[in-house]
DNA sequence: CGGTGTTCATCTATTTACGTATAGATGGCC
DNA sequence: GGCCATCTATACGTAAATAGATGAACACCG
């Protein structure tokens, strides 16, 4: 009861969670099931309870195992993290994790990141691109890009500029629609926008006066599709004026009705200042988004 | 190289770049100094490099051994959360780990954790006193109570009141010294302050002209020396009016001159709204200092 | 200058944990 | 309804990690 049990059993309890079964748990963490079998029994015994209720197709958290799934899923990441930063710290080889948004990693970042590969053939990079901010200090990430100032300390960041936010459509779709010059004539056309409002959505929405969730034709969060449906000619939305730029067919309509602002921040651990290939990857990540956003 | 080191070797390795030494770590794992030793090599060999640097009078860490430490701090960390968020959910009994200013923790808690334990015997509490914002996300405690609002999701967050910052002297100090009512007359007097400078310090000395740190006749960073101070009749200093008022030496001067609210939060993870024991002392610190802020 | 208490490194016996093999049980499919 | 796939539970031999004991190097101290 007293000896803390081994820090083992808190990854197999991590993975059995995330797989559902023992022998599944067993074929991820290169293991047997008998030996699965025992880390949770074990782990079970240490904590005075069961985690698991056991059937004959796999296992199905308590609520107490349910409850330290968070924690599970923060060991893993950070022990995830420990590994990458002890790898080579000194020549600019191993792996980089990096988290952007989706349209910021679809759209920039695959350029400076092939130059990036270019330079360091020994440079491996897993980009996870993702809307929710996912926090650096819990290690889901080496390298963030945001939209946002970053509020934690220990982090260095750095503003890299900005991207610019305006309506855009596909020019065969203003041909066939007209143009739109006012906020009247935009509600007649066909919108693209977001499917859940979140706060930074409605503030954003608030400086448009009769722009409701209603008014769009298409509803999607996903901000990649909806780039998809403005260069497919399916209406007018949102999307970063220097991603339209690239693309002779789109063309931005009422840039005095609505303009918006964004900045680029890339931030990084304070701790892998001294870990040279996310040194490289930021000061790349700073260089070649500075260049977009015209910092 | 390919397979991931057992975990119990990260927890070794933290032990060791805290004590120092392979049998200092031996002695708290409840290992064996060969065993430590054993860990240690078989990490270096897994990351592919010394972590520490070996003598006779123990071992220091090398760099890149020191940039592992806030990962393996915060393994730490997690897997002791771990460990309490899953012992004993359903009734309140076991460790709650609760983090508050040194302030908060020495004048207004114990009262306030002193009826909790009465209410509940088996219940623990961990009170670790800190005026950093030590971050819940990385599970160093399991409540917090703020003096700001907390930006994070994923955390049950309640204001309950707020306190009140003021001048405050003791009353034999102010028969010697005379009473102040200006801002004039008080950089004639011995005013205790604050050492290092940081931004909120900066932002409430700023509505003061004149206050700069050399005005200060005795400067520390401790909260509770400068209390300790205030009722020894050093001189004028800042205190929280609720505190003052318990003491009928003290007296509070120029309130009209300087007066600063702040409010008080009572901050969990949202993960651990099902623990029972949790629950409780979040409640009872809701209550305790709703009564103490008057909020 | 020599005793004492550290430290880490090395060797060996033992305990512990693991993998292999197998049985029992359930659900899907022809 | 019988067959196959998949899952968990159990028993047993083996491999690996651990504890224990010992030696050598260094610092502290009288």
């Amino acid at each position: 009861m007293n000896t803390e049990p081994s820090w083992d059993l808190f990854r197999t309890f991590a993975i059995v969670l995330r797989e559902g079964s023992l022998s599944g748990a067993a074929r991820v963490l290169g293991m047997t099931q008998p030996s699965v079998t025992r880390h949770i029994d074990a782990l079970e015994a240490a904590v005075g309870g069961k985690l698991f209720v056991r059937s004959q197709r796999g296992l199905s958290p308590t609520d107490r195992g349910l409850a330290l799934r968070t924690h599970a899923e923060s060991l893993v990441a950070t022990s995830a993290a420990l590994l990458r930063a002890a790898s080579g710290a000194e020549d600019v080889s191993g792996t980089v994790r990096v988290t952007a948004s989706e349209v910021v990693g679809a759209e920039h970042l695959p350029p400076i990141l092939a130059d990036l590969r270019r330079a360091h053939p020994a440079l491996a990079i897993e980009l996870v691109l993702s809307n929710a901010v996912s926090d650096l200090l819990q290690r889901q990430a080496d390298i963030a890009v945001r939209m946002v100032e970053p509020a934690q300390q220990a982090l260095v960041a750095r503003k890299v500029g900005a991207v610019t936010l305006g309506f855009h459509a596909h020019r065969d779709y203003l041909a066939a629609r007209g143009v739109p010059t006012t906020a009247n004539d935009l509600l007649t056309q066909d919108l693209i926008g977001v499917d859940t409002e979140t706060p930074a959505v409605r503030a954003v929405m608030s400086r448009m006066p009769g722009l409701t969730r209603e008014a769009f034709a298409l509803r999607t969060d996903s901000d990649l599709a909806q780039l998809a449906a403005i260069k497919a000619g399916y209406g007018i939305g949102v999307c970063q004026v220097e991603i339209a730029r690239r693309d002779p067919n789109l063309v931005r309509v009422t840039p005095d009705l609505f303009s918006f602002d964004l900045p680029l921040w890339v931030v990084m651990h304070e701790d892998l200042r001294g870990v040279a290939r996310c040194r490289a990857v930021f000061d790349a990540l700073a260089e070649g988004l500075g260049r977009v956003g015209g910092g």
